[in-house]
Formats: structure tokens, sequence, C-alpha cells
DNA sequence: CGGCGTACG
DNA sequence: CGTA
DNA sequence: GCCG
């Protein structure tokens, strides 16, 4: 099992790896295609490990360019979220690395203006920060802080702000918002006024923050165990993968192995042509099957961190068969990297009535997929120095039976709080529980039934809501 | 002062 | 605990 | 932290 060896044909042999905790990555600008290689083939020949994309496992850079600016300008041009934690060296580290022949240690000589542009780096997130943007990141440390309750409220702050048609102003517009109270509005008078939030900021630069955000941007690793890495002392990847004690589970060896990919995100070209693969393995298995994008890119979205598909077929117990024939193709086709099957059978004895057949299968799978740069209309949109033609991207399936469609569709569509608003909404106002099955009302103690996400909406007692409407 | 979406592995 |  |  080599749960850390990198995703890359060129990844470096691991029998020569001696410094499993230094991953370099080499700036071929100024620096030179040829020059690039020869350096890499010389440290990987004393036992470092260089990799060939620059992603969030790597933990020291090293530049020959020594214009500060221009080189952070092109770090922060990249999708690179821990700039803050990484090592941005000089060439003259490289060299004494390698007469040595390990990593030596980081001295000030070696750093390229660090300093600056770390303040630099702060200052552009929080200047660029809109108004929901500062809501998230208060939400963010209240749940890494497992203070729920105030996490929750900040989210609702920043969707209520998001779902403004235009930018707050001043504070009169704000007054009577919903789930604007009085911490919420010191936080926009503070931003309106100053421009910044003494709070935010102080979050912003908070270490803790910083690294838990950081080991939560992993697949397979939330709050908890980002916390439990963090007090055992560990500050990067590198720490965490370097550590013979953790144990990394499925989920999460696969968040690391496919980091790069994963944790950038996905255009709506790949989106498609991810929906051309699916439909081609849907219809080869069953030709009257329907296939839906979901999720974000339903609601208009350009951009996902995932792509979700609805898939089922009009013969009432076959769309169970179907997932699990579509899951073996993949498989076939050698392009499933990572598969999580849930058949799921409806418990009927845990809800209140018991007037549902027996046979409610809904299976759903996470899944990661590999997407060649060739099925792509206009190309993977990878950076330069990449050259595998290929990237990985997380699907997620899920296969109802006909008859839920609408429920599935509603609850798949999102945003993830508008899903838990609307739910809230069913329970609080309506006495009606509502999941991606199924709507119970509680009074009349029976299931409402929709062929459409209209009459769900009806059912509520709400006007209809576009899906380019629900983003928050 | 209690509740905060709901369901699965 | 993690995922959606 | 905000709301019923």
């Amino acid at each position: 099992m080599q749960p850390y060896s990198p995703d890359k044909p060129s990844a470096p042999r691991r029998e020569g790896v001696k410094f499993e905790d230094v991953r370099l990555y080499l700036v071929e600008r100024k620096m030179g295609r040829s020059r690039r290689s020869f350096l890499t083939e010389l440290a990987r020949s004393k036992g470092f490990i260089v990799e060939d994309v620059l992603s969030d496992v790597v933990t020291h850079v090293v530049s020959e360019d020594s214009q500060a600016s221009s080189l952070w300008a092109w770090l922060k041009g990249g999708s690179v979220k821990n700039l803050p934690v990484m090592h941005v060296l000089d060439i003259s580290w490289f060299t004494d690395s390698m007469r040595e022949g390990k990593p030596v240690a980081v001295e000030t000589r070696h750093l390229i203006q660090v300093c600056i542009c770390f303040l630099n780096y702060s200052f552009t997130c929080t200047s660029g920060f809109s108004l929901q943007d500062a809501f998230e990141v208060l939400a963010e440390s209240h749940e890494f802080n497992d203070m729920e309750g105030p996490c929750l409220a900040f989210r609702r702050a920043a969707s209520v702000l998001k779902s403004l048609p235009w930018t707050v102003q001043n504070l009169r517009v704000t007054e009577d918002l919903p789930c604007l109270g009085e911490h919420s509005m010191c936080v926009i008078e503070e931003i309106l006024q100053h421009g910044r939030s003494f709070e935010v900021e102080k979050i912003l630069s908070d270490e803790r923050y910083q690294i838990l955000k950081l080991f939560t941007s992993v697949f397979g690793v939330g709050p908890k165990t980002a916390e439990k890495w963090y007090r055992r002392g560990l500050r990067s990847f590198s720490d965490v993968l370097a550590e013979p004690s953790i144990h990394l589970n499925r989920m999460q060896q696969s968040g690391f192995l496919h980091y790069g990919d994963i944790s950038r995100a996905v255009s709506k070209a790949e989106a498609q042509a991810l929906g051309n693969i699916i439909d081609e393995a849907v219809h080869a298995i069953t030709p009257d099957a329907i296939l839906t994008l979901t999720g974000g890119f339903r609601r208009g979205k350009d951009f996902g961190h995932d792509v979700d598909f609805i898939v089922t077929t009009p013969q009432l117990g076959k769309e169970e068969r179907l997932l699990t024939s579509v899951i073996d193709r993949l498989k076939h086709q050698g392009i499933l990297l990572y598969c999580e099957y849930q058949a799921s059978t409806f418990d009927e004895s845990k809800l209140p009535s018991h007037r549902f057949e027996a046979m409610d299968h809904f299976a759903k799978c996470f899944l990661i997929l590999r997407l060649e740069d060739s099925q792509v209309d206009g190309g993977l949109q990878t950076a330069e120095e990449d050259r595998r033609g290929w990237r990985a991207v997380r699907v997620d399936l899920v296969s109802p039976p006909v008859d839920r469609y609408a429920f599935t569709l509603l609850g798949w569509s999102g945003s993830r709080q508008f899903e838990r608003d609307l739910r809230r909404f069913a329970r609080m106002e309506r006495r009606m529980l509502l999941d991606n099955h199924a709507l119970y009302d509680k009074t009349k103690k029976e299931f409402l039934a929709a062929t459409t996400e209209k009459d769900i909406f009806a059912h509520l007692g709400l006007e209809y809501i576009e899906p380019w409407q629900r983003n928050a």
C-alpha cells in the first residue's frame, strides 16, 4: 500500500526516497526546462522527492527568479492554498542541500522576501474579500472551535448577504434583513467604514485557523481529525504523511493521493465531458435510462468542487442494478480511481407511517474518476507544467426509483444552506418532514407524492424557486 | 431557553 | 467520524 | 449567534 505516492507518471521511485517530509517543487520560469529536468534528476538521485506539479503537498518551492513580486504574483495566480506554510526559497537553499546531500535548515538568506509577501498575501485575502466571505470565515472559525450554533448563524448571515441582488453599501438596507443580529451588524458596520474587520483579520492570521483550514481541505478530513492532528503538533501535510502512527482511512488516502486535482475547481466543460462518459455508460446498459446533471452546475454555476448526476430508469426497482453496472463499466474502462457505494433501502420502521412498499432501494455512490484531456471540449484546465494529459474529478451518482425522482432532484440541487432552510421550513412552519426520498405530512399522517419539484414546493405552500435562485 | 437538515457508511 |  |  502506497497512500503517499503522488499520482504522477513520473513520480519519484519510492525506494530512493530518503526524506519523506520534504517535497520540492522547482519553478520552471527563469530556470528553463532542461535545467529544471537536470536539477530534478539530481535531487531525486540524492533521495529527495520532487513534485512535477505545484500543489499543497509541496513543502519547499525553489525558484531562480529573484524578482520576488512576479514570483509571488505567479504563485498566487495558482490555486495553492497553503502558501503561508510553504517555504518559498532561493536556488541557494537547493545548491546547499545538494552539497550536503540532505535538506539544510532554512535560513533567512534562503528566503525570497517571505515577510513582505506573507503580509501582502493576507492583505490581498482580506481586501479582496466580500462581506459574505468575511462571514464564511467567522462561520468556519466557530466550526473549528466546536461552536455549532454561532457557526450556523454566521453561515446564514453569509447566505442572506449572498442572496441580495445588490452590493451592501450602507447599514440601513441591512437593518431589517433576517439572520443579521447585533454581532453581525457590528461586523458589517466595521467593514463598510474601514474596509476591514479586526475580528476577521485576527482569525485569518491565526496559525491554528490556517492549519485547520488546510487539513480540512483534504477529502475525508473533517474538523475533528484536523484538530486531532493539530493538537499532536502536526503543521503540514508532510508532518501528517511522515507520522508513522497516523493511519489514514481509504477516503483520506484518496484525498491525499489526488489532492492537487480534487482541490482544484471543476469547469463546466469538464462537467459536460463527465456527463458524456456517464451518459455513454448508462445508455449502453439501459437504453431508456434517464441522466440528469444536478448539484451546483444545475444552479448555473460555472465551476464546482464536484459533479453530481441523477441516474434512473422508468422501470421501478431496476435503478440499483443500473448503478452497480455503471460502476462496473467505469472500473473496466480503467477510469475508476475511488468508489464508495451505498446500497440503501428505505427503513420504514423509522418512519411514522408504514404505508410504503418494501422494495424501496435508493443507491448512491461517491467516486473519483479519471478524466482525459482529449475528452474535454477545449481541453482540461491544468497548469502548463502538468503533462499527464488527465486529471482526477470527484463525481457523485445517485439512483432513485423514478417515483422519487423529484425529491432526489430537489435534494441534490442544493445549495447546502438552501436544503437546510427548506427542511427547517417544512418542519417548523408546515409540520412536515422533507428529505431526499419523500415528504411526510405529520398532521395528515401521510406521504405526499410529487412528480416534479413544483409539486413539492406546492405541497409546502411555497412559490416555485428556480435552481439558480437557490444559491442561498 | 431550546433548536439549529437529514441520511448514509 | 466522514460524505452529500 | 439568531429566532420563535
